[in-house]
RNA sequence: GCGCCCGUAGCUCAGCUGGAUAGAGUACCGCCCUCCGAAGGCGGUGGUCGGGGGUUCGAAUCCCUCCGGGCGCGCCA
């Protein structure tokens, strides 16, 4: 609609240019958005205010002028000029009525577009390494990236989620020794305890299965304990895996699935980073100084050159980045979104400096970064910062098990990533109004309520009946709850452009508002087939809107709660 | 000290990349079930958009500055 009203403008626009009462060559920039108020119509634009002066005429009047040169449109009741010089449009009852039609026969796919044009994205989100369970900040992590993925897959992106861990460095030697010390039956207190290690009950769990002999399966692999606490190796991979699998299970209980997972290890078995350190030295951009091989980052906007490799030998963590996203390019993704916590800030000017001292093309704002947030948990009034099972974290399977994966991904999606994100374990449970993510699933469950009432009552719905008596539906109510559904496209197409899931949430709960107002004005099940049918075609259409909207969050929308 | 993010109703948060009288929920005060789920709806009270400058027809939104809070500033990852 917002196109087709654009479209309107700019013949009004070119109409005025040939009869040269606009000059010929103006800027053609103006915004067409939904209005705040229903007084100021459906739609408005801000043409008139922003062309005034190159066109030489005060902003109402050339509102007017323009106004005056719109072609006809059965989409459009009525347009105003209003302010210090918006035009406002007034959308017909047909329009309200085809945009029920539309949602209804395109179901699941409403909200669809093909913008993407089926081009490859890749999204690397949660990357956590194998060190211990899950925490709420990876939860974030995971809600928010798995649903970027699900905007731009509906937005005609072909997207593959990608997971990025560290199988071989430092941590996971801490990972290993703190494994051994508990096969040892050596506690965090104890003497002998590794310094930096992980003091959790997890780690017991892992040593006790290392010792059993247990077999784990992790990452197409199954490895099994060798029972031998002197192995360090064997400790090492079977952690690994065992973490691995336990962090698998956390998301597979939060509805997320990858379909690439990237150890670091590979990078340098295949001889990535070799390759990448050859060719950042051969592009010139690097320099020996006490010993040690630097990049200098200083000249694509960094505030200090960085080491690649070490003196005593060995690369610096951000080296293996690179050659990373060197694997990301070739692998034929021309957009690239890192999901990470904000405390990884540093690393984005980093990683794009060193992918343009390459000089293989890469453009310069290559990858995108979406970066969330702190989150605090709190209950009863007070931040929760313990678990049981890893200790000094609340792990995401903590948020799932006491309030449920669907509340647990509404919450954690359901804020813009800048912001720090305080989890009220206490508002997550409550099961009213309060809580916008029962108050949207109370919506679908509702209208799912009805149609089984309609069985009850000896009726059956008819489909076509109810869309060929649409103009039955002549109330303020039915006009706003269709104008609520019509504006779900544009949502999904807003949120999908600025990586910004959260404004799903905000658009269902309003949604689910007019909804409930709606629904408690509107009576669906009368006498009246047409009518009865005809609402509860509108019924259906946002039934469908929230059963979408929800999905692109990955919560469910059930049929009775 | 430097860099990034945040500051909007008592509380939790929106505000569509500069638009019209700043919006929801909650809390507080009232009202609505012989009727499809009251797990709901309708009113009312509540604001120097952290402070101060600037840019312009127009600023919560952009720029500068100050004040608060968070996170980063390793030859750790």
């Amino acid at each position: 609609m917002k196109d087709f009203l654009r479209d309107q403008l700019l013949q009004a626009l070119a109409a005025l240019q040939r009869n040269g009462s606009v000059p010929a060559d103006i800027p053609t920039a103006f915004v067409i958005e939904r209005t705040r108020s229903k007084d100021h119509g459906d739609f408005a634009a801000n043409a008139a205010l922003l062309m005034s002066k190159a066109a030489g005429m005060k902003p109402r009047d050339l509102a007017q002028a323009l106004v005056a040169a719109l072609p006809a449109s059965s989409q459009v009741a009525k347009v105003d000029i209003a302010g210090p010089g918006f035009i406002n449009f007034f959308l017909s009852p047909a329009a309200y009525r085809a945009e029920v039609r539309t949602i209804l026969a395109l179901g699941a796919a409403c909200g669809r577009t093909g913008s993407g044009e089926g081009r490859k994205a890749q999204i690397e989100f949660v990357s956590a390494n194998p060190t211990g369970p899950l925490h709420v900040g990876h939860g974030r992590g995971a809600a928010v990236g798995d649903c970027l993925a699900r905007l731009l897959q509906a937005t005609g992106w072909d997207v593959t989620r990608e997971f990025y861990y560290n199988d071989a460095g430092q941590q996971i030697a801490n990972l290993a020794l703190s494994t051994q010390a508990r096969a040892r039956g050596i506690g965090p207190d104890d003497a002998g305890w590794p310094a930096d290690g992980y003091r959790g009950d997890y780690i017991t769990d892992v040593a006790q299965a290392y010792m059993a002999g247990e077999t784990v399966h992790a990452d197409g692999q199954d490895v099994t304990g060798a029972k031998d606490p002197d192995d360090l190796d064997a400790l090492r991979r079977f952690a690994v895996a065992a973490l691995r699998r336990e962090q698998d299970l956390d998301l597979r209980a939060f509805g997320v699935e990858f379909d690439v997972y990237y150890l670091e290890s590979s990078l340098y078995t295949d001889g990535k980073v070799e390759e990448t350190v050859q060719q950042l030295i051969a592009a010139g951009h690097t320099y020996e100084q006490d010993g040690a091989l630097w990049l200098r980052t200083t000249e694509f906007g960094d505030d200090k050159d960085r080491v690649m490799r070490k003196a005593q030998g060995g690369y610096t963590y951000f080296l293996p980045d690179i050659a990373y996203h060197v694997t990301k390019w070739q692998r034929g993704f021309g957009r690239v979104i890192n999901e990470q916590g904000a405390d990884h800030h540093s690393t984005v000017m980093r990683v794009r400096a060193g992918l343009q001292a390459l000089d293989i093309g890469i453009p310069k704002g290559w990858p995108e970064y979406v970066l969330h947030q702190m989150v605090t948990v709190m209950r009863d009034g007070e931040e929760v910062k313990l678990s049981k099972r890893a200790g000094s974290y609340v792990t995401l399977r903590d948020l799932i098990d006491e309030v449920g994966r669907d509340a647990t991904r509404w919450f954690l999606a359901a804020r813009k990533s800048d912001s720090q994100l305080t989890f009220d374990i206490d508002l997550a449970r409550t099961r009213n109004r309060e809580n916008p993510v029962y108050y949207v699933q109370y919506t679908h469950a509702r209208i799912c309520r009805v149609r089984e009432k309609f069985a009850e009552q000896g009726w059956t719905w008819n489909r076509d009946n109810g869309l060929a008596a649409l103009e039955r539906l002549d109330t303020a109510y039915d006009q706003d709850m269709m104008a609520a559904i019509a504006r779900f496209p544009e949502i999904v197409e807003i949120a999908a452009r600025n990586l910004e899931p959260h404004l799903v949430a905000t658009y269902l709960t309003e949604l689910a508002a007019a909804f409930h107002t709606w629904y408690d004005n509107s009576h669906i099940l009368v006498e009246d087939a047409d009518l009865r049918d005809a609402r509860f075609a509108l019924a259906e259409a946002a039934r469908s809107v929230v059963a979408n909207g929800l999905d692109l969050l990955g919560v469910s929308a059930p049929e009775s709660m």
